[in-house]
Order: C-alpha cells, then sequence, then structure tokens
RNA sequence: GGGGAUUUAGCUCAGUUGGCUAGAGCAUCUGCCUUACAAGCAGAGGGUCGGCGGUUCGAGCCCGUCAAUCCCCACCA
C-alpha cells in the first residue's frame, strides 16, 4: 500500500494530474455515435484578460458539469477559446508602444497589426493557463481563436450570408463615438454614469428684432452646430417665434424656430437648440424638419474645421469654456445652475462618448429577432434563473440595428469593397478583383473593421467548424448549455440564439444557466479601481485550486450575486484536508484487510446506514445537478464526506475496526471503502486534485470497474440496495439517543473520562434496535453498560434525555446540579409542548382532519402522540428531580 | 419613467412543485490534545423567515401592498 504524505500540498498534486490527464488526453471529445455527446463551448474571455473570480467561478461551474456528465459516460466536449478583442488589444498595443513613444499612425496599418499579433502571440495565453490551473476539463486541442483562419471564414460567411440578404446595411446615422479610440461603440458598449453636471442657459438674438429668446443646454459648445431652435407648437409663450429667425452667436448663422411636439413645454425654458449632428433627439427633429447638419466634431472630439476661428480645433471642453466666457462678454449669457444627469461613457474607453454623425455598417436586427423571441416564450430556450427571461423579451423586442463597423485596425477586415470608377459596393467569399458593375480594377476595401462580437456570437457553432459541414457539427451542435454572466445576455447570448437560427435554423444551446456576479464583503463589485478583487491565483497559491473551485461554487447559488472575502477560502482548505485526513486515517486503519464485495459480507448496522447516506446523496447530487442546483450538490457532497463519513461512519467503525473479529473488520473496511470511493467519485467534478490523488492511492474496492483516471470512472447514480431503508431509520434512532445522552453529559459537566451507566426506557422494537447498537452507544458516549426495556426505572439522581420513542437515564451522582438539570428540562419542556399545543390545535380544527391529504393527518397524528409521549416523561422527570 | 432581483440566526447564505420540531458555514460560549484531522472533536446559545393584509385545513414558499437595498433598460435641452 502506497502512503499518503501528512500534509495534502496542492502544489506537488495539481501539476502532477494535470499532466497526467493532458498525457493521456482524458479530456478529448471526437465524434462517437455508439455515445451520447454532452457539449459546451466556453464564454471565450479577452486575449488581453486575467482570471478573475468571475472567470473563476465560471469555469469552475462549467467543469463540474462537463466533469459529471463525463462521468455518467458522456462524450463530453468542452470548447476553450479566446476572443481577439478589437477594442481592448488595441489599446494595450497602443498603450506599449506609446511608452516607447510611438503612435499608431506612425507605424501604419500593417506593422501596427503586426505588433498586436506579436503581443497577441506573448501575452494571449495567460488567461488559458489560468484555467488549466483550475482544472478546466477543456479539449484543449479545440482551442479556438475568434481570428484563426476557421473562425474567420466563419465571420466572412456570416456576413456574406447578411449581406447578401439584405441585412447588412451601411448607414449615415448618430454613432456613439469614442474620441480617445476614435472608433464608433454599439449602443450596447456604453455605460450611463450619473454626475453633477451645469446646465447653462443663454441667449440667441431674434432676427431683426430687438428680441431673444433663452435656451438652455449643457452642452453649449454644439451651438456651433445648431441649426434651428425649437418650442412646443401649443406653447403660447413662444406662438409669435414660430417661422422666424434667429442667430448663432459667433457663426451669425440665421436658424429658424421651428415647433415640435418633443419639445416639452416646461423643462427648461421651454426652447431647445438643436443640434442634429450632435445629439439622437435632435437628429430625429432634423430629419422631421429636413434641417442640415453640421458635423463640428473631429473624431478626437476637437471642434472641427466647420467652427469658426479661434474655436477650431480645440478640445470639446476647452471649447466649452470659451463658449461661456465669449458669452458673458456679449452679454447673452443669463445663468448656469447645477444639475444631476447620466453621461454615456464609453466601457471601454472610460472617456465620455460623443454623438457624431458618420458612416458605419449596421446588422438589420430584427427580422433575426423573432425566432429567437419564439424560443424563450415556447421554452424550447430555458433561462435558469428564469427571471432573465423578461431582459432577455424586453431588449429583443425593443432591437435596434447593430452597427457592427469599427475604426480600429485590429480585427476582421470589413469584407466590402468599392468600386472607385463606379462606387458599386461588392462582397464574397473571395476577395472580388474587378467590380460586378463595371469591370474595373481599381477596387478599394473598407477600412474598418467588425466588432468583435460579431465574431464570437458564431462561437457554438464556427469552433465545430461551421460553415463546412463537419461531423463534429453534425455530432456536437447544438451544445447543450452555455453558462455566462448576465451581464452579456446582449453583447453575447441573444446575439448567438439569433445567429443560431441564422445560420444552423436552431437553437445554439437550449439551457442557459447564469452565473453569479462576485462582489466583496460589502456587496460592492469588484473592480480595479477600487481594488477590493481577489485575485484567484493568489488565493489558488495559497489554498489550492480545489479549495478555490468549492467555496466559489458552494458560496453561489443560481443567478445573483455573491459576497466573498478572501478568509472565505479557508473552508474550502479546510474540507480539502478534512478529506485528506480521513484518507490517511482509513488506509491506516484497514492496512492488510481484504476488501470484499458487498454481498459476500455481513454488514453491520453503521455500515448499511453509511451506504444508505451515501446512496442516498448520490441521488440528490444527481438531481441538483441535473437542475443546476449546483451549490446544492456541492453541499450534499460536503455533508455525506465530513458529517457522514467521518463524525459517523469513522467514529462507529473504529470499534470494529479494533477488534480482533476479522470477518466483521472485513465487512466494516469493505463498506467503508466502498463509500469512500463511491464519495471520492462524487466529488470528483468539484474538487477533481485532491480525489484524483487520493483515489490513485487507495486500495480498488472489488465492486468497482478499475479506469485508468478518476476523471472517467463512473459517477454514481444512488441506485438503493433493498432492505437498507429500514436499517438507515435503526441508525437514525441509535444517532438520537446518542446525541441525547451526550448533550446530558456535557451540560451536566461530566467529564468524558467518566464512564457511567445508561438506562433508557423504551418500546420492544426500539430495544431490539438499541441491543444491536450496544457497542456502538457504549463507545460513542462513554458508557459502560446500557440497559433497555419497557419497564426501566428512573433511577435517582439521574440525567435524562427524551427522544423520540425513548427516554434514556443517565445516573451521575455527584455530578447532578438539581438547579441545572431542572433547567435544562424546564426549557425543552417548554419547546416540546410548543410544538403539541400546534399540533392539537391542527388536529382540533375540523376543516383540517376534512381537507388535508389522509397521509398527513396520519403524520401528525404519529408525531403528536410521540411528542406527547415526550411532554409526558418530560413532565414525570421534572417532577421526580423537584422532589 | 419601465422592468427585475434581494430581504430567513451576529455575519454570509441554503431551504428544490405549500405539509415532518426552519438548516449549513463562519462567528460566539462551554468542555475536550477521546487510536486521522486543533484547518479538529463533542455540546450549547441564537430566528414572531422585512412590515401589513389576503388565499388556504395549512404559508419562509402563492397573491396584494408598503418599506429598504441592489441591478438592468429608457430619458435627461
Amino acid at each position: 500500500m502506497e502512503n499518503l504524505d501528512a500534509v495534502y500540498d496542492h502544489k506537488k498534486y495539481e501539476s502532477k494530474w494535470w499532466n497526467y490527464w493532458m498525457d493521456n488526453h482524458l479530456f478529448e471529445a471526437k465524434p462517437d455515435r455508439t455515445k451520447k455527446p454532452y457539449s459546451v463551448v466556453i464564454p471565450p474571455p479577452n486575449v488581453t484578460d486575467r482570471l478573475h473570480m468571475g472567470h473563476g467561478l465560471n469555469v469552475t461551474l462549467q467543469d463540474i458539469l462537463v466533469r459529471w456528465k463525463r462521468m455518467l459516460g458522456y462524450n463530453a466536449c468542452w470548447v476553450p477559446g479566446t476572443d481577439h478583442a478589437g477594442i481592448a488589444t488595441q489599446m494595450m498595443v497602443e498603450k506599449s508602444l506609446e511608452s516607447s513613444g510611438v503612435k499608431r499612425k506612425d507605424l501604419g496599418r500593417e506593422a501596427f497589426f503586426q505588433k498586436c499579433l506579436e503581443w497577441k502571440d506573448k501575452n494571449g495565453s495567460i488567461i488559458t493557463t489560468q484555467q488549466k490551473r483550475l482544472g478546466a476539463s477543456c479539449d484543449w486541442t479545440r482551442e479556438a481563436y475568434t481570428m484563426s483562419p476557421e473562425l474567420s471564414l466563419a465571420v466572412r460567411k456570416i456576413f456574406v450570408h447578411l449581406f447578401e440578404k439584405g441585412l447588412i446595411y451601411r448607414g449615415e446615422r448618430l454613432v456613439n463615438w469614442d474620441p480617445k479610440l476614435k472608433t464608433a461603440i454599439s449602443d450596447d458598449e456604453i455605460e450611463m454614469v450619473e454626475m453633477q453636471s451645469q446646465i447653462y442657459h443663454f441667449r440667441y438674438p431674434v432676427e431683426g428684432e430687438d428680441a431673444y429668446v433663452t435656451v438652455a443646454t449643457t452642452r453649449p459648445e454644439t451651438m456651433l452646430g445648431d441649426v434651428a431652435v425649437a418650442v412646443h407648437p401649443d406653447d403660447e409663450r413662444y406662438q409669435h417665434l414660430i417661422g422666424k429667425n434667429v442667430v448663432v452667436p459667433f457663426v451669425q448663422r440665421s436658424i429658424p424656430v421651428v415647433a415640435d411636439t418633443y419639445v416639452k413645454m416646461e423643462f427648461g425654458t421651454g426652447v431647445v437648440k438643436i443640434t442634429p449632428a450632435h445629439d439622437p433627439n435632435d437628429f430625429e427633429l432634423g430629419k422631421r424638419h429636413q434641417l442640415p447638419m453640421i458635423n463640428i466634431l473631429n473624431e478626437d472630439a476637437t471642434l472641427s474645421d466647420l467652427c469658426p476661428e479661434g474655436f477650431k480645433g480645440l478640445d470639446r471642453y476647452d471649447a466649452r469654456k470659451k463658449i461661456i466666457k465669449e458669452l458673458k462678454t456679449l452679454g447673452l449669457f443669463e445663468k448656469e445652475e447645477s444639475i444631476k444627469n447620466s453621461v454615456p461613457y464609453s466601457d471601454r474607453g472610460k472617456v465620455a462618448i460623443e454623438p457624431r454623425l458618420s458612416k458605419q455598417w449596421y446588422v438589420k436586427m430584427s427580422s433575426l429577432a423573432g425566432p429567437a423571441l419564439d424560443a424563450a416564450r415556447d421554452g424550447r430556450l430555458k433561462f435558469y434563473p428564469d427571471s432573465w427571461k423578461k431582459t432577455y423579451f424586453h431588449w429583443l423586442e425593443n432591437i435596434q440595428d447593430w452597427c457592427i463597423s469599427r475604426q480600429l485596425w485590429w480585427g476582421h477586415r470589413i469584407p466590402i469593397w468599392y468600386c472607385e470608377d463606379s462606387g458599386h459596393v461588392t462582397t464574397g467569399m473571395d476577395d472580388p478583383k474587378t467590380c460586378g458593375q463595371c469591370g474595373s480594377s481599381r477596387l478599394k476595401q473598407d477600412e474598418d473593421v467588425l466588432d468583435t462580437w460579431f465574431s464570437s456570437w458564431l462561437f457554438a457553432q464556427s469552433t465545430f467548424g461551421w460553415p463546412q459541414k463537419t461531423e463534429d457539427l453534425a455530432y456536437f451542435y447544438p451544445t447543450n448549455v452555455l453558462i455566462t454572466g448576465p451581464d452579456i445576455i446582449f453583447l453575447w447570448v441573444a446575439r448567438m440564439v439569433m445567429v443560431g437560427f441564422e445560420t444552423l435554423g436552431e437553437l445554439p444551446f437550449h439551457d442557459v444557466y447564469f452565473n453569479s456576479i462576485i462582489c466583496d464583503k460589502d456587496g460592492r463589485k469588484f473592480s480595479k479601481t477600487l481594488g477590493n478583487g481577489i485575485d484567484p491565483l493568489v488565493v489558488m497559491d495559497q489554498y489550492g485550486a480545489d479549495a478555490v473551485r468549492y467555496t466559489c461554487v458552494s458560496l453561489s447559488s443560481i443567478g445573483g450575486r455573491v459576497r466573498m472575502s478572501p478568509s472565505d477560502f479557508e473552508v474550502g482548505r479546510n474540507f480539502i484536508n478534512k478529506i485528506w485526513n480521513a484518507a490517511r486515517f482509513l488506509m491506516t486503519k484497514t492496512n492488510g484487510i481484504r476488501l470484499k464485495p458487498l454481498n459476500e459480507v455481513s454488514l453491520e448496522l453503521p455500515s448499511k446506514w453509511l451506504i444508505t447516506e451515501f446512496k442516498h446523496t448520490a441521488a440528490a447530487v444527481n438531481r441538483h445537478l441535473e437542475a443546476y442546483q449546483i451549490n446544492e450538490a456541492v453541499d450534499k457532497v460536503y455533508q455525506l464526506i465530513w458529517r457522514s463519513f467521518c463524525d459517523w461512519g469513522l467514529e462507529s467503525a473504529k470499534l470494529t475496526l479494533d477488534s480482533n473479529h476479522e470477518e466483521a473488520r472485513e465487512a466494516c473496511a469493505s463498506a467503508l471503502f466502498y463509500v469512500f470511493e463511491g464519495a471520492l467519485r462524487l466529488a470528483a467534478p468539484m474538487i477533481p486534485f485532491v480525489t484524483e490523488e487520493i483515489w490513485s492511492k487507495i486500495p480498488r474496492h472489488p465492486d468497482f470497474r478499475p479506469s485508468k483516471s478518476l476523471s472517467v470512472a463512473a459517477f454514481p447514480e444512488g441506485e438503493e440496495i433493498p432492505g437498507f431503508e429500514e436499517e438507515f431509520h435503526k441508525w437514525e434512532l441509535v444517532q438520537e439517543l446518542v446525541v441525547g445522552i451526550r448533550s446530558a453529559r456535557q451540560q451536566a459537566g461530566v467529564p468524558l473520562k467518566d464512564k457511567l451507566d445508561v438506562y433508557v426506557k423504551c418500546n420492544e422494537s426500539s430495544r431490539l434496535i438499541l441491543n444491536e447498537a450496544n457497542p456502538w452507544i457504549l463507545k460513542l458516549t462513554s458508557t459502560l453498560q446500557l440497559e433497555a426495556g419497557s419497564d426501566t426505572k428512573r433511577p435517582a439522581r439521574c440525567l435524562v434525555a427524551v427522544g423520540r420513542g425513548f427516554e434514556a437515564f443517565v445516573p451521575v451522582g455527584e455530578y447532578l446540579d438539581f438547579d441545572r438539570e431542572r433547567l435544562r428540562l424546564e426549557n425543552e419542556f417548554k419547546r416540546v409542548s410548543k410544538v403539541v399545543d400546534g399540533m392539537k390545535a391542527k388536529l382540533a380544527n375540523p376543516s383540517f382532519v376534512e381537507r388535508a391529504p389522509p397521509e398527513v393527518i396520519e403524520l401528525t397524528k404519529g408525531q403528536m402522540s410521540q411528542m406527547e409521549d415526550q411532554l409526558e416523561s418530560l413532565r414525570k422527570n421534572l417532577e421526580a428531580i423537584s422532589n
């Protein structure tokens, strides 16, 4: 027999088993029609990412499900991969270039792209290395990357497909412009930040009159692009102005006063300045009134050449100051007020975005949304928790067209070519050489790249080979479940569903599990700026991957948020330590004992109980995992190993194992290994490293088929053993008695070393059970001698433990403190009488007896008579002690 | 403005279709170095399940309402 080290050294075993799994290709999956597939694609992290606790939880949840199904015999395929992260990567590379004094533009497109490739090769594998450390049982030979040739082909295919279907179009409209990154971003990539702002009131002189109107704005610099002022058509204050012109100061532009119901009379002054090129509402109003659009911003948010001297070239915020100053000089400034408003910020660039007029490529979404909505409505697509469905519906029902072009260099270049002669626009799976309309060869490809999500939305099919008709795709698609955060329900999940229908006419998955958002102990999201994050790598170093996995998952129920502090991981570490020590003890204690199949040995009561506990747990774990109640499943395993196996199983087994009854020892050891080995298999998906190490060292139980790794051993399913259920309840009685005696003794202050006698009053069937369990009861309660029977008399100077169907007297002689014991019994009496009163009232209620199901009534009756007996014995004992 | 989530022990949370005396971990208190584990063992205390109302024989669970906290979406001249 091999021995286990005194202490579990996670560093040593994690790498050992990882290498073993990899060397034996245990997680690789190929289509195999003899097995049922179970496939999952990972939410691809950005190549720029470092593992944080959110990833940690997400990866662990997926890994538990995948390992579980793999052990159940499914052909489990978990596809890993990363996302090229257009904006994030470009920012990183630009930053590192700038630190050596190089600007992106100076380098040029080709060279910059090359730099990005280099950066990706060097840093892009960090996150995947970290996922592996957690034990992610992906098929790592399938590692996907959104800019790989295969996935790029899929991107090209869907683009061409949508273009030809008329669902991709180029439009000139206002986009969310990130002036730092100098690119458009989609509506879903902006974040509204509430802040204290100033609103400025100033005057526009009415043309040809000695009058003015007062407008209010938070962005006065946009006045240089004003093309009208608007009032409500019913506003009596301004009727006389409608149709007249006012003059924009600085540019001396004469602009009309228009009437539009968009204007709210009660807001501000009731007059709105209209800047169609820089405000979405103004844009719409401008279209209604055929107003011109004046683009006053450059791509870096400095004022454009359309602004007058003195303003052009100024940064937007400098321009704001200057405008105010000049308005004051002109006597047109009225006042400023402080208000709270929300300002759109770029998610990535962390600067205020500007609505800016530009030409971009869009996907028309409304027709794609239909099937995605239907699937969720009719239940083919399920969310866990279900409440996210509303969010999903709301977004899809109000879906906006998707701006997919980005003014970046890092990404999939848009496969669109413009003919410089005819202006004809073309696309295709192959790069066109000549214009399809005029035959000219002067073609120019679009400069922009595609939104990164335009590649990751295809992840469920592109990673299996789409658009090729591969065997992988036929076998593994659709995937079984998507596990991700609710924060990307629009950006990713909904779009995956839409493109799933569009590419293969099928849902990409039927279940979506949304994992919790991880917060610090004060309930704040982890963020870099707060510095409140817990680095999974640090805690893994400290406590081990298994401890981190266990803690993470046990803390997070489905959905919601989970508060986490670094000390929480001690719980996980303690659990790992407990299993390790249990294994050590079990192995040394049973050294040399032959293990036999369970049907060849005669099992003792506690063994039968323990085996039944294991079966119950196994069934519950499968049930919970099936329902995505993963924390519940993990908790069940914890309780089995710690509470049932260690506290009761091993403790009571000590007796038998120390005896010289060889057959009993064999039976006992066989049962212990049967359960422990099974528990390891139950725990393996959750804590794969430590279980694998122990499993490799413990002797093989003859009831199990050997396998080359615990990772591919059979997962226990909890089929019951006939006749054991009754034994199970017998031991439960024993447990109640043991706890009762221990409690009475301890409360009375009897030292453990003092062995006392116990006299139990109970019925005949209980007596038989207690007799059978006699040696264990003695052992577990420091009892010298136990007598049980229906006519047991209460001895003098004793403590009493009253349980379901028994009364246990513990004569303690000197130790008896009458007051203390009386108080204890009184409290117990109060507790029980409360319950009895409740039940009495229930049974006295005629409608309860009439309408409740008979089995419930029977149950209540049985409980009540039992509790009345308890109450009666408590009363008698109180009486006895008071005399 | 619209939608969602949460509220259960001092703390963090379970509680799976309404039905056994509401559970766990941590923390606290008490006693133990009882043949593996003090990162442990044994015991104890602690909850009118956010408030109110309703449905029901029966509510932590279902409905309504109020309150608090948080999140998402929309708007913000």
